[in-house]
DNA sequence: AAGGTACATGCAGAACCGTGCAAGAACAGG
DNA sequence: CCTGTTCTTGCACGGTTCTGCATGTACCTT
C-alpha cells in the first residue's frame, strides 16, 4: 500500500463514514497504527481532517448532510429559472439580481457554463462558488439584511464600471400599469442601475406576482426587453401584457 | 464511539431537542453516565450549554443553534475566534478577513452586539445576516473562487473608501522571519489594503499555522498591532515571536 | 425528615499519544 | 553495479488522557 494511496483512503473513508478510528483502520489495513496516526497528524496538518484522541474526525460534521440542505425552489420558480437559464450566451456576460428567483436561476445554470456572472447578491454568489467556468464579478456596497443584497449609493456606483449582454431582474410586483415594482426605494434604485448596464433586461416574474404592485417603482415596461413567467398562455395579466407590446415568455 | 464524536453528538443533540437528559444518552451510547457527565462538565465549561440536574439545556433557548454552529469548527479555531470576539469594540468597526478562522470570529459574535462588520467574503456576510443590530459592509469586486473572497484591483479600490478601527485578518503561514503570509498574491494584496485601513490590526493564527510559511509576504510583523492564538504559552514560535516585540494573545 | 437520585472526586486500569531509534526500501550519483 | 543518503515504517518507551467504578456528598422528591 503506497503512502499517498493510504492518505486518499482515510480521506475517503473520513467523507464516507463521518469519522475515523485508528485503531481499527490499522486493522483494516495491515499496517500498524503509528503510520495511520502519521498520517492523521499529516492530514490534520493540511486542514483536511480533525485529529481527536483515538482518531480523526471531518473539518466540518456539517459536509454529511451538505447536499440535503440545499431547498428545493418551487415548482414556478424553477420553471422560470430554467427558461431564464436559455437566454444566458454562452461565453457571454450576465447581471444576476438578488432575491429567490435569482438563486433558482443560479442553480439551474449547467456547472459547465462559461460566461461572466455579475451580481450584488452574495448569495448567488455562494451558489455560483462550484461552478469552474463561470466568473463571478460582485458588486460590494452597505448590505440590506431583509433580502441580503448589496444596495445603496456605494453599490450603484460600483454597478457603473460593469457591463453586460443580459440582466435577469427579479420584483415583487408586476402589474400592465403600474409597471415593475418592489418594496423598497434603495433596491429599486439598484435594479435600475443594473438594468442600465445590459445590452437586455428580462424580468422574472413567477405566477404570483403578475398583476399586483408594491410601492416603488423599478421599471416603466418601455426598458425591458421581455417577461419570463410560468403562467399559462391564458393568463388575463400576461396576455394583457402581449397586448402592451411586451415580449412574453411563457416558461413550462 | 470517539471522545470528540460523543462531545459533537451531545451538541448536536442539544440544539436539536433542546435538552439533554444524562441518564437517556448513556444508555443510548451504551456506555456509563459518568462519561456523559463528564463531556457535559466540559462542555458547560467551555459556555457550549447550561449545565442542571440530570443533564443539561442550551446556553439560551433563543439560540438553540448557537452550539452545533460553533461546533463546525475546529476547537483552535474557536479558541481563537472567542478571543477575537473581545477584541470588537461595541459601537465600532471592524474589517473581516475571508477565510475558515474569520468565519469562526463572525459566528462566535454576539448576535445582539451593535457594530458596523466590513469584509470582502460573501460567506461572512451570510453569516451575519442574522444579527440585526450588525451593520454589513460588502467590499466587491471579481470573486477568488478558491477561497470565495473579493480580490483584484476593484476590491482594493473599494476597500481605500473604508476605514474601521480594527482589522481581523487570517493567514496561512505565521513566521518569525519569513511574517505572515498567504498562498495567493492577489489575497496577500488584499490583505494589505484591508490592513491598511484599520487603526489595529491582529492576526488570526491557529497553532498548526505557527512556524510555517506560504508563497507571499502579506505584512511584516510591524505593521500588525498583535496576533491571537491558541498554541500554548510555552510553544516555542509564539515565545520567539514575544521576543521580536508582537503582541501575542494566548486564547484558551 | 427520609429516601432515592444525581453529582464530584479519587483511583486504577486501559487506551492512546508523541518521540526516538533502528531496520529496510527507494533513490541518486559515482 | 555499488554506495551513501533520504524517506518510510514498525517498535519500544514514557507520558498523557480517557473510562468505569467506588465513595462520600449534594440535591430533589415525597
Amino acid at each position: 500500500m503506497l503512502a499517498a494511496e493510504r492518505r486518499d483512503h482515510l480521506i475517503g473513508l473520513l467523507a464516507r463514514e463521518g469519522k475515523i478510528v485508528a485503531k481499527e483502520v490499522a486493522a483494516d489495513l495491515g499496517l500498524s497504527e503509528d503510520s495511520v496516526r502519521r498520517d492523521l497528524r499529516d492530514l490534520a496538518a493540511e486542514g483536511l481532517c480533525q485529529r481527536v484522541y483515538g482518531g480523526a474526525l471531518p473539518v466540518s460534521p456539517a459536509v454529511v448532510d451538505y447536499g440535503a440542505r440545499q431547498a428545493v425552489a418551487p415548482d414556478g420558480k424553477r420553471k422560470v429559472a430554467s427558461a431564464a437559464v436559455g437566454l444566458v450566451p454562452p461565453g457571454g456576460s450576465v447581471i444576476l439580481d438578488g432575491g429567490t428567483t435569482a438563486l433558482a436561476v443560479a442553480r439551474a445554470l449547467p456547472k459547465d457554463l462559461g460566461c461572466t456572472v455579475i451580481t450584488h447578491s452574495p448569495t448567488i454568489v455562494a451558489a455560483l462558488l462550484d461552478h469552474p467556468r463561470a466568473e463571478l464579478f460582485l458588486l460590494g456596497g452597505r448590505i440590506f439584511k431583509h433580502s441580503a443584497v448589496a444596495c445603496g449609493a456605494a453599490a450603484v456606483e460600483a454597478a457603473q464600471n460593469v457591463s453586460a449582454d443580459l440582466c435577469l431582474l427579479g420584483v415583487t410586483g408586476v402589474h400592465p400599469e403600474a409597471g415593475l415594482t418592489t418594496g423598497d426605494a434603495e433596491e429599486a434604485a439598484m435594479k435600475r442601475a443594473l438594468s442600465a448596464r445590459a445590452a437586455d433586461t428580462y424580468v422574472l416574474a413567477s405566477s404570483e406576482k403578475l398583476g399586483t404592485a408594491s410601492q416603488f417603482r423599478v421599471l416603466p415596461w418601455g426598458e425591458v426587453s421581455g417577461l419570463i413567467t410560468d403562467a399559462g398562455r391564458g393568463d388575463a395579466v400576461a396576455e394583457e401584457l402581449v397586448g402592451l407590446g411586451v415580449e412574453v415568455l411563457f416558461a413550462g
